[in-house]
DNA sequence: GGGAAAAGGTCATAAG
DNA sequence: CTTATGACCTTTTCCC
């Protein structure tokens, strides 16, 4: 029988924790930790409301009882309008008001004079009675009663395993159910209570986790009689109290549980260990302890916990990475004790983790935050000598675009919206229209003139353009408003060239945005759109369906996977199953280790792009191990975004200090060299990359990127290496030191190998790739004497110039007809402009169809393989041209998708306390209301 | 099958 | 206008 609905009076905060126990507090003064509260809605009343709505009659011809206009409502506890509504939000936002009285307190505060004085109107609010009425901070049990666990708050009943209040409850199934990743602005430390529960949800939900709340603690049903009969005081020791309030009194003395939880000293010893449970002593509820789930017969640690698939997916572990491997591996002899391995825990939690990580036996020490997070700051001394750091940032056009659009909430690109890709960011702001009075072509022509000296040295070793040349900060921000830096007459361009912090933090507010959204709308929203912002501690998009590239926090990437991706990695010594990692603990480096296997893109080629540039530059590797905001905003401090001179002494102020090389042929294959000043010229870049190249095919140790969460691994495995190396290990290769290492691939693969509990066969990554390696060899020597081919051409032209108009920095032109392409790619001219080149070399070029740079570079080596239909045959790759594009050149299926894709997809506007910015230094926070009406 | 307890659903509401 | 919240309600599950 249902019954009737009540109507609530809004604002009618009358009645709140009337009955209850809860001590009345006074509001605090000047607010607590953290201004930002998200709506908490009806939890700031607890007692059911009353019906005392009045009629909507009433309500219609009410005033205002602020400013006399027409009343839109109750709101704080009293009737008043909308403007006064929100201007009461404004002064109580951030706990007391800011007004300051500047009059004699008697100013008129009606409809037309309202704005005249923020304090009388202030005032006026208070006197009606308006007030935010808040949850009390503590709150005491009454007897028979429990407090919540995670905020405090009375508790009605067992959720999810533990006594929590209904909001804890709804919580955190909200935070199961949709896959929520939350982010906390603060440091992973925000305290809980009833009042302020609502601030921070990221911390919230850890507390949820950390007290046991979990779907394998969910008990169903009535409990059985015998739960509470057999029961000695002894072995109730471990269970929630509450249970005992059915057959004792309250006055039970502190268990484990409450104990811990209080932080109070246990009347019983702690030290059983549940391996001494009886078998009789069946416990059929779950004991729920603080990061640890004792069961009789199978204690489990806080890592089996963690990685449990739930906290997998709600994101649990992807915010702070807490484990690098898994219970399994720690078995092995040859890997290491995960048992003994340091674990984070939310702060806070670290005695309470301690306590039990002993009481099980595990001999694990636990710290609060991420141990390695702080090791740039020990190398901090260089930092006395600094100079601006000329970072690259990547942003992949099309993927900018997405964020644009997303961002702004505005329509897509209309569908006959020619080169959508790229025009869009040139595109009016608003409706995404071309606008009819700018030249696309030569908007892009001018923009490719004015980086073509700079582009060419982001030609990579297959001739192909770097992505980045075609980079540019989208200009972010909603409806249309520009980062800071964005003079909005034409894309700025990041590619290759040296940025300021200022433009450095620009990029990063116009790519948070999306990854904000991407962080909040959760993974599977951005899966259909097939965009992420790549972080390495962030799986919050994955789906079989969609890859993105790793990368240091700013790569947007968009790839979809292709079957020949999927028979790529199937051969390589990637993972045949590309989901296997759903199985591996999120936010682990063996995750993210596996996930470098996965960067596949749909052409087969493996992209190290993302380990190649922007962290060999950065001060430290740190970019790797970014776990939180925090430690972003900590890196940004502490970095200034400059690089200690002693470092890189002698950096190309254009050309960043680094070469790296994608390999294409396989993963865990990069190298990298840097280049002095001196040494950057053309002909010295060309060399180091073919000399790159012949090293990684050479290596007989490939270097595998691990980050510092693999820091333990490593120093166990190498004792050479010391722990604080920080990040990737490639490091060697740009800081030449004595102490760092490459790491053979076979252990990382054996890693996996037992990870997933399959035998290893062979450490023979390659058995089954496609090509051996002499081929690969000979394939990259004819690459490397391709370039050289081009260099000559380059340095034959640049003897025909006058020497005064001769660029100093670069000689090779970008072809012309390259520019006016699709984003430098349509294939008929690049096949033109490669035919050349092939004939140039005298080369036999592909004779039909349309063909992918990677694998000509393949198979062009292969003396069997003489047209391009072997090369496809071999491949089983297809190119779809299809005729729907908007310009009617589909690169592949992928593209044409992507695209509907977009078009079906509207962005959506996102609040919430996720919402950027932080403050960054040395640069104002975002002023949240710049829009444009 | 009844009872008990928690999971899960609904929707008014605060807040922006 | 959107969103998250949580008090209340309904359904599910399990024990007796």
């Amino acid at each position: 029988m249902p019954t009737a609905k009540t109507t609530v009076l809004k604002g009618d905060f009358t009645g709140s924790y009337e009955g209850s126990s809860y001590e009345q507090h006074p509001p605090t003064q000047g607010g607590e930790e953290g201004s930002h509260r998200m709506g908490s809605g009806p939890g700031h009343n607890v007692t059911r409301r009353q019906n005392l709505a009045p009629p909507d009659n009433v309500l219609n011809s009410a005033a205002c009882a602020v400013c006399g206009d027409r009343a839109s409502g109750n709101f704080f506890g009293a009737t008043v309008c909308l403007p006064c509504k929100s201007f009461f939000i404004r002064c109580t936002k951030d706990g007391e008001p800011a007004v300051q009285k500047q009059c004699n307190g008697c100013c008129d505060v009606s409809k037309e004079l309202r704005n005249r004085c923020q304090f009388c109107r202030f005032q006026r609010c208070l006197l009606i009675g308006m007030t935010r009425k808040e949850k009390p901070m503590v709150v005491h049990a009454a007897e028979g009663q429990e407090l919540c666990r995670v905020c405090g708050d009375l508790a009605n009943g067992v959720h999810f395993g533990i006594f929590t209040c209904e909001g804890c409850k709804k919580f955190f199934r909200r935070g199961l159910k949709e896959h929520k990743s939350y982010v906390c602005r603060g440091a992973h430390d925000c305290q809980l209570n009833p009042r302020n529960r609502n601030n921070c949800r990221a911390c919230r939900f850890w507390k949820c986790a950390a007290v046991g709340m979990s779907r394998d603690a969910i008990k169903m049903g009535r409990p059985r009689k015998t739960f509470f009969q057999s029961k000695t005081d002894e072995d109730q020791a471990g269970l929630p109290p509450s249970y005992f309030h059915h057959k004792q009194s309250n006055t039970t003395p502190p268990t484990q549980l409450t104990a811990l939880l209080d932080n109070k000293t246990p009347q019983r010893s702690l030290n059983r260990s549940p391996h001494r449970r009886s078998p009789t002593d069946e416990v059929r509820y779950p004991v729920c302890v603080p990061h640890l789930q004792l069961h009789p017969e199978k204690p489990i640690s806080f890592y089996q916990w963690a990685t449990r698939s739930e906290s997998c997916s709600a994101g649990l572990l992807g915010s702070e990475p807490p484990c690098v491997a898994s219970e399994d591996v720690g078995r092995s002899q040859s890997l290491p004790n995960v048992q003994t391995m340091p674990m984070i825990v939310p702060l806070g939690s670290v005695q309470s983790a301690s306590h039990f990580s002993a009481q099980i036996g595990e001999n694990r020490t636990f710290t609060s935050s991420n141990p390695y997070s702080s090791l740039f700051r020990s190398s901090a001394p260089a930092v006395t000598q600094l100079q601006p750091l000329p970072v690259s940032l990547r942003l992949n056009t099309d993927a900018s675009t997405h964020s644009v659009k997303k961002y702004k909430g505005s329509k897509p690109p209309a569908p006959d919206a020619p080169d959508h890709f790229v025009s869009t960011r040139l595109c009016d702001q608003t409706s995404w229209a071309p606008p009819a009075s700018r030249d696309f072509h030569a908007e892009r022509l001018s923009l490719m003139s004015s980086v073509n000296d700079r582009v060419v040295r982001g030609r990579d070793i297959d001739g192909a353009l770097d992505l980045s040349v075609r980079t540019n900060v989208a200009p972010s921000r909603k409806n249309g408003v520009c980062p800071p830096s964005y003079n909005g007459e034409s894309p700025r361009v990041y590619s290759m060239q040296p940025c300021s912090q200022e433009d450095v933090v620009s990029l990063l507010r116009a790519t948070t945005t999306t990854e904000r959204v991407v962080s909040e709308q959760g993974a599977f929203d951005d899966v259909e759109r097939g965009i992420k912002i790549s972080r390495m501690d962030s799986d919050s998009v994955h789906d079989e369906n969609t890859r993105s590239s790793g990368g240091p926090g700013w790569t947007v990437s968009h790839r979809p996977i292709t079957e020949a991706t999927r028979q790529f990695v199937a051969h390589s010594d990637g993972p045949e199953d590309l989901s296997a990692t759903d199985k591996l603990p999120q936010g682990s480096a063996l995750r993210q280790n596996y996930r470098l296997c996965e960067n596949v893109s749909e052409t087969g080629n493996v992209s190290l792009s993302s380990l190649s540039s922007m962290h060999i530059n950065s001060p430290c590797q740190s970019y790797y191990q970014w776990t939180s905001t925090k430690d972003k905003k900590d890196l940004f401090e502490a970095s200034s975004w400059k690089v200690p001179t002693t470092l890189v002494p002698s950096l190309h102020p254009e050309m960043s200090a680094s070469i790296s090389l994608n390999s294409g042929l396989g993963i865990n294959r990069a190298s990298s060299e840097t280049l002095r000043t001196e040494e950057c010229t053309e002909i010295n870049y060309f060399d180091s990359m073919r000399k790159l190249s012949r090293d990684v095919l050479m290596s007989e140790h490939k270097t595998i990127t691990l980050n510092n969460q693999n820091a333990q691994y490593t120093s166990e495995h190498f004792p050479s290496i010391p722990q604080h190396c920080p990040g990737s290990l490639r490091q060697e290769k740009v800081i030449p030191s004595d102490n760092c290492h490459s790491i053979p691939s076979e252990h990382s693969q054996q890693l996996r190998y037992q990870l997933r509990g399959e035998k290893q066969s062979t450490i023979t990554p390659r058995n089954n790739a496609p090509f051996v390696k002499e081929d690969e060899i000979r394939a990259l020597n004819d690459i490397a004497d391709i370039m050289h081919a081009v260099i000559e051409t380059s340095e034959r032209q640049k003897t025909t110039l006058n020497p005064q108009e001769t660029p100093t920095h670069s000689t090779i032109q970008i072809p012309e007809e390259l520019t006016q392409t699709k984003l430098g790619f349509n294939l008929v001219k690049l096949r033109e402009y490669w035919d050349k080149t092939l004939k140039l070399l005298n080369v036999p070029a592909p004779v039909d169809g349309d063909f992918e740079i990677p694998d000509i570079f393949r198979f062009i080596a292969k003396e069997d393989v003489t047209s391009y239909e072997e090369i496809k045959k071999i491949t089983s790759k297809k190119l779809d041209v299809d005729s729907n594009r908007p310009d009617g050149l589909w690169l592949c299926r992928e593209e044409e998708q992507n695209w509907k894709c977009l078009q079906t997809h509207m962005p959506r506007n996102v609040r919430g306390e996720n919402r950027f910015p932080f403050a960054l230094p040395g640069v104002a926070p975002i002023d949240r209301d710049m829009t444009v009406d």
